[in-house]
DNA sequence: ACATCATTCAAGCGATAACTTGAATAATAG
DNA sequence: CTATTATTCAAGTTATCGCTTGAATGATGT
């Protein structure tokens, strides 16, 4: 088609790395790892107009990130696959390791605070099975009913001031958000350790958890 | 420092993407994955203009992709390390695996034939060690001296047509390249193929070769 | 100090992307 | 069929990107 295979080539590969090259977009597949989504939704989640989303999925959809299938009248969206989120994982990693900037955010999320090493999922399990922690999802309500970890309980930034007291001040609590480019449990842990309590971070969030095929408890209305 | 923290977050992310996010820096990157290069070698290579180069080679610099060190009046870039080739090759994965048009664009290459599946590395090291393979090198001869999987013979695709006759019709031809980006191999394969030579390509091209460890051979003087 | 060479910076141009607004399409309900 | 609701398309504006040109910087050799 164009002059040279070799560039037509390496335009498609840039074409998917676009996709993933705008703040929105990374938002949307932040949302969707979490599950699939109509366009309504994920505007409201993202702050976006609806006709601004509907056009940023449409580019996730060229790159083949994500897929969509109507219901009703509502088109329904959801990552393509694993590697969509493998892709992201690799990109917050080699940005994390190299660039300075990321660590100062970072840095500044947890408050001054020297942000403890955050839990693994697997040991994260194993402590959930001997009951010896406590688990905080710090997500909005409707995304902790859509899915959580069993045994969490779900309190927002916003609420957690207030359930406070009625933590346990001796047992560890782990707190886990969407995942690895969501905040809220950075800023949740540092929130806990400014009151003295012994607080950390789960490694990812609920979609890698789920991922590693871990039990998600789903409210049903 | 923004409004957000999550925002400025997601901002730096993007900025690693949107380096991957033109053709001509993947070439560069590919280039790189070679071993490092100057920015005039970068800019012969890639057919670039010096200047357009090096405000490439910039961006990918602030991505944290690549880094730079002075060397008299050259400076000397390279790859930061082997995340950067990591990412460039799930890029890679997730666009062949679900972007049709790298399909037909990778089957255009073949000339029509049906591309063999590729040898893995883990094989060809095998079959070299008992001698029942003949490895052709299509790179340019400057990147063949630079450094070279051992007993690969070198040829380029003007002068494949050539040597033609000097190669072995029993035996089976393995190809190898650049690395997956680059497309030489895939076309020698397919001229042999069409001259009934029993050739097929080698999975990767020389930088995954050396990344796993095998041995190169560089030619000296 | 001066000249030289490799690289980078700065300004300008055309093309593309993000966002907004308002209209068009598609599936369902009455 | 018409109305309604969810999504997409289309046009327009502003900002950014990629590329070019020409000047500026930085290291080296005389």
């Amino acid at each position: 088609m164009s002059i040279s295979p070799k560039l037509a080539l390496l335009e498609e590969y840039a074409l998917v790395a676009r996709a993933l090259s705008a703040p929105a977009r990374l938002m949307l597949l932040e949302q969707l790892a979490q599950g699939e989504r109509g366009v309504e939704a994920l505007a409201d989640k993202t702050g976006l107009t609806i006709a601004n989303c509907s056009q940023h999925l449409q580019q996730l959809r060229r790159a083949a990130l994500v897929t969509s299938r109507r219901d009703g009248k509502a088109v329904i969206y959801r990552l393509t696959d694993a590697k969509t989120l493998a892709l992201m994982d690799l990109l917050r990693i080699v940005a994390e390791r190299n660039l300075a900037q990321v660590e100062r955010i970072l840095r500044g999320l947890s408050g001054g605070y020297d942000a403890p090493e955050p839990v693994s999922r697997a040991v994260l399990a194993a402590r959930l099975a001997e009951g010896s922690v406590t688990v905080l999802d710090v997500r909005p309500s409707d995304e902790y009913a859509a899915g959580h970890i069993p045994g969490a309980r779900n309190a927002t930034l916003a609420q957690l001031e207030q359930i406070l007291p009625t933590l346990a001040h001796d047992a560890e609590i782990v707190a886990y958000c969407r995942g690895p480019y969501c905040v809220y449990a950075h800023q949740a842990v540092a929130t806990l350790r400014r009151h003295g309590l012994n607080a950390r971070r789960l490694e990812g969030g609920l979609p890698e958890w789920r991922e590693d095929g871990r039990p998600v408890l789903i409210d049903v209305g």
